[in-house]
DNA sequence: CAGTGAGACGGGCAACC
DNA sequence: ATAACGGTTGCCCGTCTCACTG
């Protein structure tokens, strides 16, 4: 089937003779379009806004009781101007632009993962606000960085000179009551998330724990019901790998060739072209009670399979995006991490002592030098401790640590912003750095270029265009140009902006740094316990039969082999390298592996026992999650006799093998009956 | 005993934050 | 050594195994 030219029409209906036919292929189309006019994909708003909003009554009410009632629970009583302030400005936009059932939404759902156990880590701009810290849908302070009294509540907001950030802040006693005082506040405008005049539409984004992540989804069909809540929908197509892959098959099974440029040509024609339609990752799209989805969009199951529990909606949210209300509700390892250390440690998240002056300096110390592990650089053969720890661990991270040796949260607040997006660090800021501009003057998180620009007497509505336009990679609009042109902006700082292609928001760099600084304190402090979690995290690309070794000479042999292969193949192996790394400062730190234990290893967990690390049957290649499960219920019914047995008791052909090939059967024999006969029966 | 179909498995890829 | 964003979910596909069929 394909779309008719002008001609091929004409030629269709040549029947009728040639004025007629024109007449029904070109006039009377064109005086349907005429009556037609332009076509609106969505309803218009009653009230005229753009978006639909999902609406609780005395949602307001709540988030501002909450929110107070929290606020009192750690100022004290008498809120702190700045306090006030922060909190009456923040609610009258909320609740102004009609965003706190958003809020409210976000609480309920936190508060819902906490109480099941996992800790939900912030993610975006939701951090910036303060709100947002104290109805507790995120651990990012957003106040300018302050002390504050446990016991008397008094605090102290008058120590820009101490530090940036309240982790920065030297270790003080309450001269009040005497308590130690705790520190906090990250300096972040709440602007960066709601803009000043409330027309950008926020995003709320959090980090689940993927094993919780379904879980947070149903709970918000919960509460808005099954006809007001569906999963956004993705639509995948032929992209260029895919696409090339196509033209060599096609070559391959019709025994054709093809110069490089014609399958290049072949490989450009189908690009672009749909190929399925898929879940959106985190995309729960929430409709106000008085509509229905129709009005925006059909639904659909996703991939064409109309068993699937899920439905989406069948445009991509992107279509939709200034329309529709989405939450962000992602998949994340990092709590599901710090849940499986609190199980082996006792020690839960929150309890990590990051205001504890000499474990902090240790923590810090990791991200320019491996000593904190107890292990030189030329021993560890990398210059950081960073390995494994999430957003920090890569070759590129690892050399801009080398590069700019943070000594503060700040410090890796901004790095954490430089290692993230295209074109910010090579090639823009490390070239500054190199020039000699302070890490402090550079563009390191979006915040940066709003705060920087208004400092310097922008008008404060078009230092946040800037921003926004900056940090999605537009670069700048002349009236942009214009605006930093007239102030005293240093001179790299136009083609800065314009060379960014994306770049975090501060409260965000400030959660994940959060996050790998807790991971980081459990890597150095609890050794086994961090690379039990560490495994599991990387299970997909664990090995049992190659990696179990307690000579690094094996491990650094299969780094090196890598190392030699072609670049495809090298990249293809990254993950691999990425884990072999993190074996050998392991095994460096004395931290053992054992073989996989046929009946004391679990089915697909790592295990810890007397400080050696047992790994799961389904790290055997081959092995999955439903044959590790097989096994593990086929072995309860007592020891195998041999393989026979355990085949007999539906333990597949192919696990047997990957045991045997593993070591794991040292002992038992192919057969019960040879068993009989070697005992002369 | 070859053929078939369902399901598991893992790699590669795309979409997305 | 190069240049380098990192990390997540989900879909498709080739390969393999196993139970069932005729």
């Amino acid at each position: 089937m394909y779309f008719r030219t002008t001609d091929d029409m004409l030629r269709e209906f040549a029947y009728l003779g040639k004025d007629t036919a024109s007449r029904v292929v070109i006039d009377a189309p064109n005086r349907i379009s005429d009556m037609i006019g332009e076509p609106k994909l969505f309803i218009p708003h009653p009230e005229g806004k753009e978006t639909f909003q999902p609406h609780w009554d005395g949602a307001e009410d709540e988030l501002r009781e909450i929110t107070l009632r929290r606020a009192r629970e750690i100022y004290g009583e008498t809120l702190p101007s700045i306090v006030q302030k922060r909190i009456d400005k923040e609610l009258g936009a909320i609740i102004g632009y009609g965003f706190s059932t958003l809020y409210m939404i976000a609480v309920k759902l936190v508060g819902k993962s906490l109480a099941d156990g996992y800790i939900v880590g912030s993610r975006g701009s939701v951090g910036s606000s303060l709100v947002a810290y104290l109805s507790g849908i995120t651990e990012v302070n957003s106040l300018p960085p302050h002390y504050i009294c446990p016991s008397c509540r008094h605090c102290e907001f008058d120590v820009s000179k101490l530090g940036k950030t309240g982790l920065d802040l030297p270790a003080r006693d309450c001269p009040e009551c005497g308590h130690r005082m705790g520190k906090d506040g990250f300096n972040i405008p709440f602007e960066v998330f709601l803009g000043f005049k409330g027309n950008k539409v926020p995003d709320i984004d959090l980090n689940f724990s993927g094993i919780y992540q379904p879980t947070a989804h149903n709970y918000v069909k919960e509460l808005f019901g099954p006809d007001y809540v569906f999963r956004a929908g993705t639509i995948g197509t032929i992209a260029e790998k895919t696409a090339y892959g196509y033209v060599l098959k096609y070559m391959e099974e019709r025994n054709l060739s093809f110069t490089n440029a014609e399958k290049e040509r072949l490989a450009r024609g189908i690009t672009g072209v749909k190929r399925t339609t898929g879940q959106h990752p985190a995309g729960m799209v929430v409709l106000p009670v008085d509509y229905e989805i129709y009005q925006f969009t059909p639904i659909q199951h996703p991939a064409d399979d109309t068993e699937s529990e899920t439905v989406t909606t069948h445009f991509d949210f992107g279509s939709m995006h200034d329309v529709l209300v989405k939450l962000d509700i992602l998949g994340h390892d990092d709590p599901t991490m710090l849940r499986r250390l609190q199980d082996l440690t006792g020690i839960a998240p929150a309890d990590v002592p990051l205001n504890d002056p000499e474990v902090f300096w240790k923590i810090l110390s990791l991200f320019s030098s491996p000593e904190a592990l107890g292990l030189s650089e030329d021993a560890l053969g990398t210059p950081t401790g960073t390995l494994g720890i999430p957003e920090f661990g890569t070759r590129f991270v690892r050399n801009m640590l080398v590069e700019t040796r943070p000594r503060s949260m700040e410090e890796l607040i901004r790095i954490s912003g430089l290692s993230h997006g295209t074109d910010v660090w090579v090639g823009n800021t490390q070239d500054l750095v190199h020039q000699g501009v302070p890490l402090g003057d550079c563009i390191c998180t979006r915040d940066d270029i709003m705060n920087a620009l208004i400092d310097l007497g922008v008008d404060p509505e078009v230092a946040f265009k800037t921003m926004e336009s900056v940090r999605k990679g537009k670069g700048l609009e002349p009236f942009m140009e214009e605006a930093i042109g007239q102030v005293a902006a240093p001179d790299w700082y136009i083609g800065s902006c314009k060379k960014i292609k994306y770049m975090f928001p501060k409260a965000h760099a400030v959660a994940y740094v959060l996050m790998a600084l807790r991971i980081a304190y459990f890597k150095i402090f609890y050794p086994a316990a961090y690379y039990a979690c560490f495994l599991m995290r990387n299970a997909d690309a664990f090995d049992a039969t190659r990696m179990v070794a307690r000579d690094i000479t094996v491990l650094r042999a299969m780094m090196e082999e890598i190392d030699g292969l072609e670049r495809q193949e090298r990249e293809r192996k990254e993950n691999e390298y990425a884990l072999l790394e993190s074996l050998v400062e392991m095994n460096l730190r004395g931290v053992c592996l054992r073989p996989v234990d046929l009946y004391k290893s679990h089915a697909t967990d790592f295990l810890l026992t007397d400080g050696e690390i047992l790994p799961p049957i389904s790290s055997l290649p081959g092995v999955g999650q439903q044959a590790a499960e097989g096994l593990a219920r086929a072995r309860e019914a007592g020891p195998f006799l041999s393989q026979d047995d355990m085949q007999r008791r539906k333990v597949a052909k192919s696990t047997v093998e990957a045991l045997k090939l593993a070591g794991c059967l040292n002992g038992l024999p192919e057969s019960s009956q040879v068993t009989l006969f070697e005992f002369g029966i």
